[in-house]
DNA sequence: TGGAAACTGAACTGGGGAGTTTATATATTA
DNA sequence: TAATATATAAACTCCCCAGTTCAGTTTCCA
């Protein structure tokens, strides 16, 4: 039940590598593993099926060249936000508002959802993909709580409890509202509505109270 | 692509109808609607294949009415705890461990994980999914929040976005841990971690200064 | 008890898809 | 330009699996 990939590397390189990958992203991410059919792969990347089969011995160790390679791609592309000389709340204001909109993205929706669904066939697919996703988010935030300024004007006990608060506040509303297909896409209003209220939020629990925070909301 | 299906009720029934059923929900729950074998079903069920095929017309029907049935039984499951005659805090606490546990539990990781993976080729499946699962909690939540009890102590201008930012921050830390692979399972002190810490930080943005919130934590 | 309805097991069909092979063509580089 | 590495197209094998069929058995009920 439980697949075991060793090499996640391939056999070898040639002219056509990038190309099996992105045909092999586009096809995996629409169809899942199961779902995605190899001529089609070959077909969307411009590329022979024996060419595909020179680079990867078989079809889940494609699939898992991919997937880890957008982790990697992605890793840590959704924490630039958090060290701009602002105010606090605002860093985090923009920080909410950038990964809320990284939240529901296609790339992001289609990711996850693909990652979920074969985390049991593929457990180290499911770890690498929490690790180059949800913890790296997670782990900037924790950075960025513990540094003095936030100290500053914040209290917070338990920090990596707090970062994953306001990472989880980012996915009210909207992201399993698309994710179910209860709407078809998310525009600039609703990434605001969720990152103010997350925001919100988080600094009624941990900001300092009698700090610099103007009580401005909205 | 995406397919569209019109009926989920069974041809005709017959005495092995719910075998048939509670065998499906096993195996698609723990292989996805791909990866299931329909002759692993039937052996799972304890029937025969013809008798199967008696009852649906084909396995994307079975799927559909699985995963209805087990919407429609649990749907509402996670509300009960919103009606007692405790403290506000602590009525939130109860709902907030029942619905954390819940989260945590096999049956729910392993429905999560198949809809989410299916939502996309079964559309129908993924908006039944939330509404009997995220919205079902959301709506009481709502509900309860807008009591005139509930009113008497906090201050909640957007019930929506409150009662959803309550049930995301049940999801904090393990939820997607578990999902992912990271941890085996979740114990009592992991549940209580994340309720209590969910709970306090509701309770920090809406509950209304000086009513009577007794301010021990923990 | 007898007949109808439901169920069984096992074999069968047909199609789809993973992975291979081969003879040919195109790049690369020296 | 010659030699080598890489890519191609298409046919082919093989296996898996969804769905069917049917002759025989069990259950139900009148």
């Amino acid at each position: 039940m439980t697949e075991t990939l060793t090499a996640a590397e391939p056999i070898k390189k040639g002219r056509k590598y990038d190309d099996v990958i992105e045909g092999a992203r586009v096809v995996f991410m629409r169809d899942g593993f199961e779902g995605a059919n190899v001529d089609n792969i070959a077909r969307e990347a411009g590329v022979s099926k024996a060419t595909l089969y020179s680079y990867f011995p078989d079809k889940s160790h494609l699939f898992k060249a991919v997937l880890l390679i957008e982790c990697k791609r992605h890793a840590g592309a959704v924490t630039d936000h958090l060290h701009e000389g602002m105010a606090l709340r605002d860093i985090l204001l923009r920080q909410c508002q950038f990964f809320t909109r990284f939240l529901l993205s296609d790339w992001a929706q289609e990711m996850f959802r693909v990652c979920v669904g074969e985390a049991r066939r593929f457990p180290e697919l499911g770890r690498s993909f929490y690790e180059a996703g949800p913890e790296s988010m997670r782990g900037a935030l924790i950075e960025f709580l513990q540094s003095p300024v936030v100290q500053a004007e914040m209290d917070i006990d338990d920090p990596e409890m707090a970062a994953d608060q306001l990472k989880m506040l980012c996915h009210s509303d909207v992201f399993l509202k698309k994710m179910f297909g209860l709407v078809e896409s998310a525009n600039e209003d609703d990434i605001n509505r969720v990152a103010n209220a997350a925001v919100e939020t988080f600094m009624a629990r941990y900001a300092r109270r009698g700090a610099t925070v103007a009580e401005a909301a909205e």
